[in-house]
DNA sequence: TCTTTGTATTATTACATGCGAATATTCGAA
DNA sequence: TTCGAATATTCGCATGTAATAATACAAAGA
């Protein structure tokens, strides 16, 4: 495993907006202005977070006139999403919390 | 899915050494020295990078005498080290580098 | 108890990151 | 061309992170 890339995208996705970006782009494209609403969020650091997840290879771009569409690198991203959801079904079945420290 | 959880993990398997550390558990429990020895590194460093995965229970922790034995979280873990493995195999097949930018 | 060994924590310092505001770029339309 | 819309980039600042060295803590044995 290459570890520097690999951390490197782990990373990228350690970043609850960028979480975000990714699982809504899971569903569909999205430009970035529909990014930007649904995620309430300023254009610029919408922007500056899909940078980060281009420059990973973690999204594709398409621009089509003013408007640019981003996409999920599928299969890059999506068995690792896959694997977070059917992993954390609810937020329980994992941490004992308060066990015999 | 919890995205503040999530990615706070995520973000804790994004440092090259947690995810160094990760893996050499995946094989077996190993103490604070052995980790030290195997990554070279301080151990005062080893001992930090432990606390942060102890804490979001990516790592289970034993102690037998003075020595402190970590383990994996093995159901936690382990199906993403897999599925980062499985998707890696060698640093190809993912990225087109330099394509029509 | 004193010492040694193994581990954890703290302090310090350098560096990285995230965000908003401002500015730049790109493209299409008038 | 010039304008406006969509997106990208840059800048400044506040905050976060990583590494080292130093120190504290815990357990075991003399």
């Amino acid at each position: 495993m290459n570890f520097e890339r690999t951390s490197a995208r782990l990373k990228a996705l350690g970043h609850p907006t960028r979480l975000r970006i990714l699982c809504l782009l899971q569903k569909e494209g999205s430009c970035v202005q529909e990014l930007e609403q649904k995620l309430d969020l300023r254009q610029s650091n919408v922007s500056q977070h899909l940078r980060i997840l281009r420059d990973l290879d973690l999204v594709r771009v398409e621009r089509t006139g003013q408007t640019v569409c981003y996409s999920l690198n599928t299969p890059l991203v999506c068995p690792i999403l896959d694997t977070l959801e059917s992993n954390d079904p609810d937020g329980v079945s994992v941490a004992p919390e308060g066990e015999s420290s």
